[in-house]
RNA sequence: GGGGGUGUAGCUCAGUUGGUUAGAGCGAUCGCCUGUCACGCGAUAGGUCGAGGGUUCGAGUCCCUUCACUCCCGCCA
């Protein structure tokens, strides 16, 4: 028998009135009525109501006892009253008469208070996180991503997947996300990198005949956060497979996700075959790569109709024929609705950044015509002409924007989503998850303006590999996919280029020669010239989908010991100040001390 | 790097048009209370109004600068 206890804080029960036993846990609650107090103990496991009056010696001491203090209790259960049973906990039947106690683990006036729901600033949870995560919800929260890890480990495992360590000291790599760096003591003036994702490692473990791997692996990547990303580090399922094409990956995975989601919410998944949507597709309908498809509106794009003579729309016309595009979103029966609605979404856009949102809602009085601020540059037949576009009846109305593609994607993707949320039509108990595929090899740097993998360099680009058109980057496509969920990115993959001289073409178009692919990759490009099997893969971040399954907006209510904003641990005080001795190891001096 | 929001007691927040000694709830301390489960009642302590500067007879309130936290843009193959 423990020391500590008989019994957890949720296991007594009716079964065990007239036992004899000894609890330990946390003071959640007291209630003092003078001569009988309540105490409120509480451990992982659940919480049980402990009694005791001022007959038995050690009142005084509970009465002064504080809240958060650990203390090992002994005592009687008994049957409580019809009157004061309580549903809301486990063990709401019984209380625990105490006779001794025993103070386990004192505690200093709280900074801020764990029995309340309320929610407080970040600041103070962070730099007490031990006290917030006693706190119901987080520690839900928390319980929840060790369960899920733990299933998707061991469904893993069913499907014959093989879990490895992937090295945490690796080196930097050109691509993609600057790197956390490490000195290295050994070797002065050089350094590590933390590894953005074990993508090469990952690759390497096929090259090696392994056949299929897949880890939990932790990622570092210094760039700055958001309220679903994490600064510094994040988790992936990293999974790989040999011998595969895109459906293999896609059967895989899309199994895992529903059997795992079926069984840690209770929500309804939307798909169940995940519905697959080429890229082009995606950014015409929805605007982004990331679509929300619990909303059902969709954006049409519209610009053919604004060359019309019969449209008058002078500024939208202007636009269209330096090369702008029209796109608009339909609401379906809105002609009702006060014009402070219509208002509002313009007002919105223009705090996005955008030149606003014109809008027109249809009617029919003798004929077909629009209503609104723009509705009278439009003919009957141009009106006719957009309602065939896009499917609009009378009474919906049409919001517009004009601009640049890419503008213009960016507006009408917020927009999608700020309507179909001020018209309520998101079904939030609902998991909408699809594919997107087919993404370009790659695509203009906006800085630069020159040319670059749109995403993975290593990805294998679309159709006969003999007859690709090198002339013409921008229309190459690659066996590249990712895994939406009510508009969050969950994951993204591909199917490899294990083909050396492929990939000394396809850097060639980015600007690498061939001593710098060796240079940069070596590793990878010398193991693929040694037999490499034709495979691919897909990375799904976890810390996304338990922020799914917990139903959390922010990444950090899903994170243990998460960082801030300016990637510091308020707890650990990370990160901070070394010695110089230190420093003078790594062959290291800070210039600019602040 | 840029934009928005927030910052008042240990915690959560209120504080009107610039006007007396800056308030409430929770927590803390002390007292009362034997059936609560957000127990109740009474009292006490607790404040650099984020910091600095300015306007003013007078600033928590207005202006400027700055810091912290947060959300977004950039960034994240």
């Amino acid at each position: 028998m423990s020391k500590f206890r008989t019994h957890k804080c949720n296991e007594l029960n009716k079964q065990k009135i007239g036992d004899k036993v000894s609890l330990s846990g946390w003071i959640n609650k007291k209630r003092d009525h003078g001569n009988l107090l309540f105490i409120d103990l509480r451990d992982n496991y659940g919480i049980t109501q402990c009694i005791i009056d001022k007959e038995n010696s050690n009142f005084k001491k509970l009465e002064k006892i504080q809240l958060e203090t650990v203390i090992k209790i002994d005592g009687k259960v008994v049957e409580r009253t019809n009157e004061s049973i309580n549903n809301d906990i486990e063990t709401g039947e019984i209380e625990v008469v105490i006779k001794n106690f025993q103070v386990l683990g004192e505690c200093k006036e709280l900074p801020l208070p764990v029995f309340t729901d309320r929610e407080y600033a970040e600041e103070i949870r962070l730099k007490y996180r031990f006290l917030d995560l006693r706190r119901k919800k987080i520690h839900e929260n928390i319980i929840l991503r060790s369960k899920v890890i733990s299933f998707i480990r061991n469904e893993m495992n069913k499907l014959g997947f093989l879990e490895f360590q992937t090295p945490i000291l690796t080196s930097s790599s050109p691509e993609g996300a600057r790197d956390f760096l490490v000195p290295s003591r050994l070797n002065p003036g050089k350094f590590y990198a933390l590894p953005q994702a074990p993508q090469q490692f990952k690759q390497l473990v096929m090259v090696s005949g392994f056949d299929k791997y897949f880890q939990i692996a932790p990622c570092f990547r210094d760039e700055d956060a958001r309220a679903d990303r994490s600064p510094g580090e994040f988790y992936q399922l990293d999974l790989e497979m040999s011998f595969v094409e895109q459906e293999d990956v896609f059967n895989v995975v899309e199994k895992l996700f529903v059997n795992t989601f079926k069984k840690f919410s209770k929500k309804e998944l939307l798909f169940n075959k995940f519905p697959k949507i080429a890229f082009k597709d995606s950014m015409l309908k929805y605007g982004t790569d990331k679509p929300d498809l619990r909303n059902p509106l969709v954006i049409y794009d519209i610009t053919e109709t604004f060359l019309r003579d019969d449209v008058s729309f002078e500024i939208f016309k202007k636009l269209v024929k330096s090369g702008s595009k029209v796109r608009c979103i339909v609401t379906k029966n809105t002609k009702d609705k006060p014009r402070s609605f219509f208002d509002n979404i313009d007002k919105w856009a223009k705090e996005q950044g955008a030149s606003g949102l014109a809008y027109f809602t249809i009617e029919k009085e003798k004929e077909i015509l629009a209503k609104g601020p723009v509705g009278k540059f439009f003919s009957k037949d141009s009106l006719n002409e957009i309602m065939t576009k896009t499917e609009a009846k009378v009474g919906d109305s049409i919001f517009l924007a004009c601009g640049k593609v890419e503008e213009v994607e960016k507006i009408t993707a917020l927009a999608r989503d700020k309507i179909g949320k001020d018209l309520g039509l998101i079904d939030e108990n609902v998991f909408a998850f699809c594919w997107i595929v087919d993404y370009p090899m790659y695509e203009i740097d906006n800085q630069t303006k020159k040319i670059k993998f749109s995403h993975n360099p290593f990805s294998m680009p679309q159709g006969d590999i003999n007859k690709i058109n090198f002339e013409k980057p921008l229309e190459i496509l690659a066996y590249q996919y990712d895994i939406v969920c009510n508009g969050i990115e969950l994951s993204s993959g591909a199917i490899r280029n294990h083909i050396p001289d492929l990939m000394y073409k396809l850097f060639d178009v980015v600007g690498y020669s061939r001593s710098d692919v060796d240079q940069k990759f070596s590793g990878m490009i010398n193991a693929l010239s040694y037999g490499a099997p034709p495979h691919g893969g897909i990375a799904p971040g976890i810390d996304r989908i338990i922020m799914l399954l917990a139903n959390e907006k922010n990444i950090r209510e899903v994170t243990m010991f998460p960082m801030n904003q300016n990637a510091q641990d308020l707890m650990m005080n990370a990160p901070s100040s070394v010695s110089e001795n230190q420093l003078k190891e790594l062959n290291l001096s800070i210039k600019n001390k602040k």
